[in-house]
DNA sequence: TCTTGACCTTCCAGTGACTGGAACCTCTAT
DNA sequence: ATAGAGGTTCCAGTCACTGGAAGGTCAAGA
């Protein structure tokens, strides 16, 4: 199967499937001119790095989570640290960003919004008049 | 004043005030030595851009919000306007990432995490078996 | 048979917002 | 005189792609 037919079935652009190539995430075997050659498995696992992908983790994690699934003896302990550990990243994340969104959409609030110059939102950036 | 003085009165590292500099989001003037001379109102202009950063805008958002606090005739609806629409992508972030943590936080409660193989996070980004 | 157009290939550069490090200069205190 | 703490510039790396150029390959139609 060419790129094009991997790429749609895996979800991903072929630029992504060339790029996890080029960093041994997937090793498809090449046609007698050149062209990558897709087997099912390397779809199946192109597939699963998409998932992941999706689920936030980074490359790196993508990567020990494949191999942990290609290994039929793994513990999954291993892989649930794995997820406990991303998974508190997320919240702090969330975290983070609830709190930019609490401060930002009190001062959007209390800004008037018109022609005049008076702003509360400039004003605390600039660290003047606290709201 | 000096870099690493306007530093600590911003609450910046020292490179990347050097990197706003090169950016052109301040700018310092000299001393006869070479180093950077900061006044009051760069290290003002430091801590609206720190503040602002903080809050999540993107470089060039706080360009725009900088220039918007250095006009004293500007019309608060344009500040409003930059603050809702990060605000907006703050809160589809917040939703993607929430998406993220309810489906990792399912997988992870439902994953024994032991020395035995099966495991329901592999699984179900491996789309074999959705949980 | 020739051509067209859709594929495929590699390689290089750019993204955002810094950050680390090397090599070197300047100031202050001893 | 020297040591050490500052300052300077410039280059490269981060992360995970993405865009584009230049060129090779293939299948279908005139």
């Amino acid at each position: 199967m060419n790129i094009s037919d991997a790429a749609a079935r895996a979800g991903l652009p072929p630029k992504t499937i060339r790029y996890y190539e080029d960093i041994g995430l997937v090793t498809p075997d090449r046609d007698p001119n050149g062209y990558r050659s897709f087997s099912d498995v390397d779809v199946h696992n192109l597939t699963f790095l998409a998932r992941s992908r999706a689920l936030g983790f980074s490359i790196e994690e993508c990567r020990a989570l494949l191999a942990l699934y290609e290994d039929k003896s793994r513990a999954s302990a291993e892989v649930k640290k794995i997820a406990e550990d991303h998974l508190e990243e997320i919240e702090r994340k969330i975290e983070d960003l609830t709190a930019m969104r609490d401060t930002l959409s009190h001062l959007v609030r209390n800004c008037h919004g018109d022609d005049r110059p008076e702003c509360p939102i400039l004003d605390n950036m600039s660290g003047e008049r606290p709201v």
